[in-house]
DNA sequence: TAGAGTAATTAGAGCGCTCTAATTTCTCTC
DNA sequence: GAGAGAAATTAGAGCGCTCTAATTACTCTA
């Protein structure tokens, strides 16, 4: 399995390792003549530069390496596309690593990254400290997706989780609901933003005492225990804002379960628009989190670092939107008990 | 940025270069005294080994590259479980790398994976021509998993579609239905096995008459319209066995779109058993492909290879099971037109 | 056609580590 | 306490490439 090197490039086109390297690195005042002598001797031999040797003399790798909390997440898998698009552009590769949805996970992969002497890493939904992230800054560029940070060392790029929450809430206030209940996100990231952005709404329209929040965990299960809890209280609400698409679909379950028509009887509206709330079966109504946008800013980001030598820290807020689908509808009144 | 190396480890430490060495490979004969030495000036210093310097002088990485399909199908992402668990285990790193769903983006990770001179490749799902695959094993440990192979180079670890396919018709016909129609995959992975398989276990029950197969492409919109071909026969299926879960819920919304009900007019039966079929608001049956063994086995392979110097090659199938959920129940009767 | 200026090529010193072979230091044994 | 054998340590030559500085080959101009 040994690999052909530069050496044997050279050889065999007859001229230096240096000029050999001087082809592979595409540098100018290069001849068109020896060039193409070059090339052809690389493409008999089927010559593949070594990045790590490469790498070890330059001290630069082109490569970024992206950490996703969790790869089973839709949410995060489709935050890579953007990802990938800017930095296939910008010449660089990338290396996904799988969190394992652990900060422990997390913090391996960075190791891992930084022991390949990657040029960035984007974490995208970190659940690692703060402390841990900015340590490993010390050693290259990094910049965290999906989640709202101040660090004055990393870059962070974020969706506007607070008017997020808002949209989703004046969106059912508009319909003529007025007993709109919450299913959180727990500790997960965002989940305090959207806790927040939806009890300033109800705030605003006057509903403050409407205000009734249920603990989930972003999963679907525990979407489905937590409005368990709201439809057994004796005022029920007649919509269901949910902190992501997956608790959405296990709440909108445990309503049908109740016998409850959605949306007619109660409306459901989740958040982040992943493929999923896409599903004809589902078709949820759901705040959208630009997901290439995100992806395309950490890359920006990134890329001024690298090459511009940023190094005072940016913080940057992209804009949700609402995606009006088939579980959410104008209040019947008196539909509801 | 400037990483400490080994050098400075070692002046600190007050030995040799080649000391540091050692204790960092975990070397035996070294004493306890010298090696605390070398590691207290290391944790002083924040060393972190240099994997290209490393690799270069010793000709290995350590680690694998995982060329999945794509990143968005669950049942690829979910493949990488036990992969990763397996390779952990082995102490191999795992880096991911994502074919964007189309050949050419699975032969350029490859391409990167072999420029970075990992040991093994593992390919989930390959769309890729089998030639260019053996190709790229003159350079490397390759092993190609979810994807039937009977090349005398490459390795293979599959899941037998063809009576997974059998099992699907095996439990309707159980269920007393004899009108099944099936949803293919296309040209995708596994779909003309699986297709097989429908047809032969049809055959067996003397149901040949009633094969019935209406093209899909393994997506949602694929396999709605799919069921609209098939939902507009005059001799309407009772049950219908799609290629995989994401075109099974296609088809079971055309038929609620239809005013059909499910299971109690059409049942449905689905292929893959991703996170997607064991939502419980689709709750859909289908058969189980064992993600976690066949990642493991794909790992043992490598392994095998890499450690034992297997040459010839080795093409291993998995049983599939059955998983009996909410949208197959025994043919009422009358029921359907 | 000499000389200046530019373009093209090359020599050679690393990059941070591993690994073989050689050297030094310990332990025993008698 | 000398000598043999084992254990611990180290010197030094690469691994395959990049990059600076030096060299050589052109192209023009007067």
């Amino acid at each position: 399995m040994a690999q052909p090197t530069m050496q044997q490039v050279a050889e065999r086109a007859g001229v230096s390792l240096a000029l050999v390297s001087l082809v592979m690195r595409q540098a100018p005042n290069v001849s068109d003549y020896r060039r193409q002598l070059v090339l052809d001797a690389a493409a008999e031999l089927g010559y593949r530069p070594n990045v790590l040797a490469r790498n070890l003399a330059s001290r630069q790798t082109s490569t970024i390496g992206v950490v996703l909390n969790d790869i089973h997440n839709p949410f995060f898998a489709e935050i890579i596309d953007g990802i990938q698009a800017a930095f296939d552009e910008a010449g660089y590769r990338v290396l996904i690593g799988n969190g394992k949805r652990s900060p422990s996970g997390e913090a391996e992969m960075i190791e891992t990254f930084l022991q390949f002497r990657v040029d960035g890493i984007i974490s995208a939904g970190a659940t690692m400290s703060m402390a841990s992230i900015e340590a490993a800054s010390e050693s290259t560029k990094i910049v965290v997706v999906g989640r709202s940070s101040r660090s004055q060392l990393i870059d962070s790029v974020n969706t506007d989780d607070v008017s997020g929450a808002r949209m989703a809430v004046d969106h059912l206030v508009e319909l003529g609901h007025h007993r709109i209940a919450h299913i959180d996100g727990g500790t997960g990231a965002g989940a305090e933003a959207r806790r927040r952005g939806y009890s300033e709404a109800m705030t605003d329209h006057g509903l403050s005492a409407e205000i009734v929040t249920a603990g989930g965990d972003f999963t679907e299960s525990g979407g489905y225990l937590a409005a368990s809890e709201l439809l057994s209280q004796s005022n029920q609400p007649t919509a269901i804002f949910a902190a992501n698409d997956l608790s959405a679909a296990g709440a909108l379950h445990r309503v049908e379960d109740a016998g409850l028509i959605v949306p007619d009887d109660v409306s459901i509206v989740g958040y982040d628009n992943t493929a999923l709330a896409a599903m004809q079966h589902l078709s949820l109504t759901t705040v959208n989190q630009p997901r290439d946008e995100l992806g395309r800013l950490a890359v920006r980001f990134v890329l001024e670092r690298l090459r511009d030598k940023r190094t005072d820290s940016v913080h940057h807020m992209v804009a949700p939107t609402l995606v009006n689908r088939k579980t959410s509808s104008r209040l019947i009144t008196g539909a509801a008990t």
